[in-house]
DNA sequence: GGCAATTTGGATGTCAATATCCAATTAAAG
DNA sequence: CTTTAATTGGATATTGACATCCAAATTGCC
């Protein structure tokens, strides 16, 4: 449901939150979040031109959060690599039918509108604010801080 | 965020749904419903394994419902193209996680759980109930009965 | 039995998502 | 200025989703 790249900016970003305002190389967030380095970097290279995340190059260089994890919802991760894409027009292509759906799409794009709800009402700071039994279960290669996932 | 396989198998299904308990060829869903035909034989093939539809070869065949459309729920026909998958156990692959998850996969899965909960509540009954001001609109290529999308 | 109408299954093609690798670029620090 | 630490961007594989085509099998009908 949720595509692969979806999940692996959720995680970054989580952990970037979880260490904010520090930065964090690409390789640190890897190893943290268990997503492949090559990859995680194009991902990461989305993040920046969306204005989610700032990348700093060099040495001592990394990847920060532009905005504070209370500020920032899931939704705009999300909406940065992989938009979620409402309904808009029929997508049998029927000219002439504009905003009007049938009752099927209709349903469909309640359940889009949901999830948007749900995402844009989380904000990252929320999730690392939670009470969670699954931290002290945490087996990451001891990192810097504790990470507030899994 | 649905694939193009759940949406084809969304069309036809509310179309044989709504001519039910009559058969239809591929042909003739393939028509009504805008999806380019050769895919949408696999895609009724694939109904057909998951039980959702029942195929009838040679002259006069085609295809109809198993089971009433007051008795079929979207979530059925979903999970039998393109089944929603709730996140069972971390990510991240740490083991001994169980179904402890994190507070952003828990977030996620949550949703999983709603876009699931809304699909098992819709039948396709109700969908061809409703009073729709899109029917109006319709401008298909005339077929057989008027078909209660778009 | 033979013809026409269907689905079935296999082979194949195309493209975007996922993933990897590395040379070029940038910036801090000694 | 040189070295070291980073990101960036381009080239390239790999895989699965989407899609097409057609011969073979099945079935109703004359």
């Amino acid at each position: 449901m949720f595509s692969q790249t979806v999940e692996y900016a959720l995680r970054a970003v989580a952990f970037l939150a979880s260490q904010s305002p520090e930065a964090r190389t690409t390789d640190q967030i890897a190893v943290a979040t268990r997503v492949p380095k090559a990859y995680l970097s194009k991902v990461l290279q989305g993040l920046c031109r969306e204005n989610v995340v700032h990348s700093q190059r060099g040495s001592g260089g990394g990847m920060t959060l532009i905005k504070l994890p209370a500020e920032l919802s899931i939704l705009e991760v999300v909406n940065a690599v992989d938009p979620i894409c409402r309904i808009q027009t029929c997508p049998l292509g029927l000219a002439a039918h504009g905003t009007r759906l049938c009752p099927l799409h209709k349903r469909m794009d309640n359940v889009l509108a949901q999830v948007e709800e749900t995402f844009r009402n989380t904000t990252l700071a929320e999730i690392l604010a939670e009470p969670s039994e699954s931290i002290p279960l945490c087996d990451f290669p001891p990192p810097l801080k504790l990470p507030q996932m899994c």
